[in-house]
DNA sequence: TCCTATCTTGAATGTTCGTTCAAGATAACC
DNA sequence: GGTTATCTTGAACGAACATTCAAGATAGGA
């Protein structure tokens, strides 16, 4: 997994994958066939760690828009961290090996769906706990809260300053949570 | 350039660049040293041509804020079209290349910043010509819009409907350009 | 027409890659 | 302790890679 993200999959040689495994070649194609198996067995194992402290992030103990605030916090540390092993596989694949690897790009666009839907599922909890208007569409907040979070991470390679990066991720956060539903009459100007 | 586009630095061959370009290795190492001379090269081409096109976007015969809505518009299109060769070189030779080549980062974290502070100037001309309030930081502003656009691209690669993404570079046009200044007491919970 | 300087060609090079497999080690069972 | 079944090893393989270079083509000047 962190050799696949500190590398991204074309680069990680078979040499690379010994030293991070242990294992010897023989041993990782009997357990997973070949390279891009052991890249699918990543993945798996990616989304089962990520899920895990997803929820970890959401025990319901305070408001659910704050616990979404520390969650968005988190990742903007991981982003400064300029470690390679805090980014994410899954954007990190799909950007490497979109349109050349249909089954992949699936897979990734159906983890990505399933954070999305985790995360519209906070925003129909907060509209029930009355944190949220109940005049938002959560599906669409979710779908906004994580391209934010796709642009923070690209805007994050720049290497900008902290409070630069913190700055973003609480407009991002503002303008999910705070703003009031936009007038139909400014969006549809074209 | 748009050989490099589709299957990004790494996955292209010598072939494909020979199909691309029509000239034979020797010429190529003739007049761009290495492969990686030659995406230099295609960098500085990619950075003439996409200085042209946002140039084009801003003749300033309409508001400068109308015409920032239809070079958006325009880049939710060339996400929909699926066209890899519209896809920005910048942006994934960053994805790819971050953390393994220092110069390469440098070079397109370079180009990004002057795409920004082009952006940032469009906003110091809005707030001239009364379209802005004064009281909204250009350059905060410039960064929220292209982290925006980043997030817009990456999440355009899972292939989501047309109208959704549309509905999101709507929703990004509008809190950049609409949004009163948020409270500071709204900005530091925490 | 010939000479020279520049450009083009594509086969050859050495390296590195993902992958395989037969030999050896280990463990489990009776 | 002997036999079998499973796992581990790492050398070896062909393919594909970026790169080189000597031979050939081209064009401009005299």
């Amino acid at each position: 997994m962190t050799a696949f993200m500190h590398k991204g999959y074309g680069k990680t040689s078979m040499q690379d994958l010994k030293k991070a495994t242990g294992l010897h070649p023989g041993s990782i194609y009997c357990a997973f066939d070949s390279k891009r198996g052991l890249l699918l067995a990543a993945l798996g194992q990616y989304k089962k760690d990520r899920n895990s402290e997803f929820n970890d992030f959401f025990p319901g103990k305070a408001a659910v828009l704050t616990e979404l605030k520390h969650y968005l916090d988190h990742i903007v540390q991981e982003c400064l961290s300029c470690d390679a092993s805090k980014a994410c596989l899954l954007t990190k694949a799909l950007n490497e090996l979109a349109d050349q690897d249909d089954e992949i790009q699936g897979i990734v666009t159906e983890n990505l769906a399933g954070w999305q839907q985790s995360i519209t599922m906070l925003f129909e909890q907060a509209k029930v706990k009355g944190e949220l208007s109940t005049q938002r569409d959560s599906e669409h907040l979710a779908r906004y809260f994580v391209m934010g979070v796709y642009g923070l991470r690209t805007f994050a390679q720049t290497h900008p300053k902290a409070h630069v990066l913190q700055q973003l991720a609480d407009q991002l956060y503002h303008d999910v949570c705070y703003e009031p539903a936009p007038k139909i009459a400014e969006q549809v100007v074209n």
